[in-house]
DNA sequence: CGGGCCATGTAATTTGTTACATGATTCC
DNA sequence: GGAATCATGTAACAAATTACATGGCCCG
């Protein structure tokens, strides 16, 4: 149910295409919810069949504006006091849980290749961080949001560097004898 | 893929059985990759058609006891040398982009509930972390994974106190004059 | 007039969730 | 004898991914 209440979420800010909702989920849940443009479009029309959206106008090349009725507007906010779901799927840091698999210089390279990502990912984060804020509820909600992923990538990458040294650690154990079973 | 590669990564450790392999999702990966039962048996068939693992024992209650074969080991391999898929879903952190829709007191309720459940995450990983620790290569690489959960937690627990007090200070602007647009 | 972007959809398949279903063993 | 835990499965449904499919508009 994410996907229908991420997108009523964006349409109670204003109407919106499908189009133009699927560059938000792109721009700015990518990184919480993505969602393609394949889920997107059904997933309208069903919310337009269910009374939570509707049609509001169309343009060329088969534009149609969605905006959002009363009926969805308490659905959304029925939906933020529920109790979110904690549960999340890590595919790459799963990786992490089998690096013992791997010899110490491999497990370290997935480590140094993973660095880069998330210093791409700060680098893109801060950059937008720059960008002036206007005051508006939506841009601190985001601005918020934001500031997690920063930090998330900064913690990410501290956590990098001393996972690296473990390693090497254990590798050419200093000073004391080797303490492996 | 990844549930598929997972069970084969435990079973890369030792043989086990569709019921412990169950337990160790629970116990250790639920914070990367959920899955139940339900998910897993099928899977462990699948395993076995394919010749990636193979049923080396039973006993009773019908258990049986998988183990991996060299062509599963070659599986887990070869998918731990390619790239992750960076995306990830957070159904908890999705509704911070639409904090901007509460009043401004329902934002800061939400924050709170946050806050306990990241606290008894910290609590849980850091009473984890209290156990002694045998050096086995698997150990290690699940210690470092659950040096991340840590610092993940409280890097969580700090970033949500900060968002409470800009959202209060949103609310009651203090000393200037009211800048919300 | 061609490339890029705007714009919307469907279909097939894979994954994942929830509920249903059953039964053995162990411990109190 | 009854509750908890061990132990394995299936079925129905929902969600998500990937590929297929089409066409208009605008700018150079």
């Amino acid at each position: 149910m994410s996907l229908r209440h991420s997108l009523l979420g964006l349409l109670a800010e204003q109407p919106r295409t499908g189009y133009e909702l699927t560059r938000l989920f792109d721009e700015s849940l990518l990184n919480v919810w993505p969602a393609s443009h394949s889920q997107i479009y059904p997933e309208l029309a069903k919310l337009a069949a269910d009374g939570l959206i509707r049609q509001t106008a169309s343009g060329s090349r088969g534009k149609k504006v969605y905006a959002i009725t009363p009926e969805g507007l308490d659905e959304v906010m029925a939906w933020l006091r529920t109790e979110p779901d904690h549960s999340t799927k890590n595919p790459s840091f799963l990786r992490v849980f089998f690096l013992w698999l791997m010899e110490p210089e491999d497990a370290v390279a997935f480590l140094e290749r993973e660095e880069l990502e998330h210093e791409a990912k700060l680098r893109e984060f801060e950059a937008k961080a720059e960008l002036p804020v206007r005051d508006t509820s939506r841009e601190w909600a985001f601005r918020l949001a934001l500031d997690w992923g920063v930090r998330y990538e900064r913690e990410m990458l501290e956590w990098n560097a001393w996972a690296r040294r473990v390693i090497e650690e254990r590798r050419t154990p200093a000073g004391s004898a080797r303490a492996r079973r």
